[in-house]
DNA sequence: CTGTTAGCGCGTTCAA
DNA sequence: TTGAACGCGCTAACAG
């Protein structure tokens, strides 16, 4: 029985060739004599060649491999990023590993030594908490880094920066121009950067308008379904309770929504909520999710692009997108009928 | 400026030992001088040396990469599969690639290709339709394959019988216990097995105890959120529509409920829904929906186990999780409150 | 138990 | 333009 994968050299025999010229046609080296080539390529089609990326790797010193680590692939945030990333990737013939799809730091280690071990030619970072030892490890090792809301990038480390108070900012104008004036807000993880990031533009924007956020007010959460759930329940027994609350992703205010239903309270009338993030299901729950929209593609491409070494630095911009999750704050609305009457 | 990677010479040599014995230290062969190991591994931790994989693979003949083909990684019924696959690869040392990620046939191709080039040493093809000819392909470059509801197993193809009936039996049932007589279905694209097994299995389960379905209340969708919100739509435009409405995923489900919030349906009051899948959105919706569960851990570790030569065969279950979304049906409601009067 | 050595399959000089 | 030969970093005989 023949052996299951041809090579080089067996092309090369076959088509009556040095392995050289097999080699160079395959890497479309242009000096290849037409005639040559066509018979080469010939022989490959016919024989269903393919070339063993290990060797090719081995003898190039390049893997033509990305590394993409997630921290969460349940929280649907991130499947649309590693689905672009993974698209540009074919597209531009790199193969792409998926790491530590979790939070687990035992396989995040694994992960890790796999890349390197793997020799991938750059990786990009996403939402993690805790990367800068993983930078600084990478960049050691001379494989450029990707990652979101770095403060001192260089040849070997790109970023992007995120404008988060933009769309944070139109989130609390649009609660308080509806009347809310007690409006929570419940936090992502305080060691995750982008999260720390979008409870300061929060604080910032409330005092802009002089608006208070009690201590009580202000709960911090995991960014997962569960959270929403929980920070909701014991927002909802506060004394003098929230009329919205603005979420630091759309999973913990999915959970909230969710809970409020539990609570009857009914959502937005009792309960105004807004979302951060925009993943494809906002637009599915009931009602649906007011958020603010940051673009998986847009942060998938640009990662993508900075580490294929295009330099040019872009940021990503936030936005409210309104939908149906908000409405007038109870007071309000009651003051509405009245001047009616 | 030192060469950034160390290699096993180097180390080696620091060692005072020959490669042969740096490998075998790195490779655990039980027969090498403790005293020498240690001393190996001390100079490797120093050196912070990794092994470079592709010499590794090129020489051993072995790749330790494990395939995973996945149809559409933003259904979140894939993530989980994706999550369960890549810690137990971790957990024994291999290397996950993930490919196609999406339904777009160039990009199929692409990721068949790599996975062939990078010699992976078995692939699991999940959920996809049309993967005849891949498996075919695979299995003749002598990589092993898993996929579900394959008829004709061997060594080089493993599989999985799933008992769809069995969930969607409780599902028809439950749904008929109501007192529903009018049940459509939603099912997904046709090419695809496990989509036609579900709508099968359905039919089947209706006839069991005497239900007709009428060829209207039969749509077929593609599962995606879409499809439910256009398929409710048809469904709640019939002069006779359906009572109740069973979907062959839940993201069809979801598409569903908003949909019927659209348009003004109540559900369960007016309409009830039933899932597929068990997704961990499906308890966070409003209402929380009742879907037959297929557990996305148990397929992603009998997959990983199967290609492991672990060849202990086995079969998925499914079973109907009850919550909100089903209720009496209308007819039944009314003539309750009436005897009650 | 250890070291020497010959490849694994490919890219890439260097001559021709 | 083409081919012969070497080396990428590692594993696996084989000999000692």
């Amino acid at each position: 029985m023949a052996a299951v994968h041809m090579t080089l050299q067996e092309i090369a025999k076959r088509a009556n060739v040095s392995t050289a010229t097999v080699s160079r046609t395959i890497n479309r080296v242009p000096t290849v004599n037409p005639v040559l080539a066509r018979r080469v390529r010939r022989v490959i089609e016919k024989e269903g060649y393919y070339p063993n990326t290990h060797a090719r790797a081995l003898a190039s010193g390049q893997s033509r491999i990305l590394g993409l680590l997630v921290s969460e692939i349940t929280n649907p945030f991130f499947p649309e990023i590693v689905e672009t990333f993974a698209k540009l990737g074919f597209q531009h013939n790199y193969e792409i590993v998926l790491g530590s799809i979790s939070q687990d730091p035992r396989l995040l280690a694994v992960a890790v030594r796999q890349m390197i071990e793997r020799r991938v030619d750059g990786i990009a970072i996403l939402t993690f908490g805790g990367e800068d030892p993983l930078i600084k490890m990478f960049n050691a090792r001379n494989v450029s880094v990707f990652a979101v809301d770095r403060d001192c990038p260089g040849p070997l480390l790109r970023t992007v920066r995120i404008d988060y108070e933009h769309g944070i900012r139109e989130a609390v104008q649009h609660l308080a121009a509806l009347g809310h004036v007690r409006i929570a807000f419940i936090a992502g993880p305080a060691h995750l950067k982008t999260a720390a990031l979008r409870k300061d533009a929060f604080e910032r924007c409330m005092e802009e308008i002089g608006l208070q956020v009690p201590p009580g007010l202000l709960v911090e959460g995991d960014h997962t379904l569960q959270a929403g759930v929980k920070a909701i329940s014991e927002l909802a027994s506060l004394p003098d309770r929230p009329t919205a609350v603005v979420c630091s992703n759309d999973l913990t205010a999915i959970g909230v929504m969710r809970q409020a239903f539990e609570l009857s309270l009914n959502v937005p009338r009792d309960l105004s909520v807004v979302g951060f993030d925009d993943i494809p299901l906002a637009q599915f729950m009931i009602p649906p999710l007011t958020t603010v929209q940051m673009s998986q593609i847009g942060i998938a491409s640009i990662a993508f692009r900075a580490l294929l070494n295009s330099t040019k630095v872009q940021a990503i911009e936030t936005n409210l997108v309104l939908r149906c999750s908000t409405t007038l704050a109870p007071g309000r609305l009651r003051t509405v009928q009245h001047w009616r009457a």
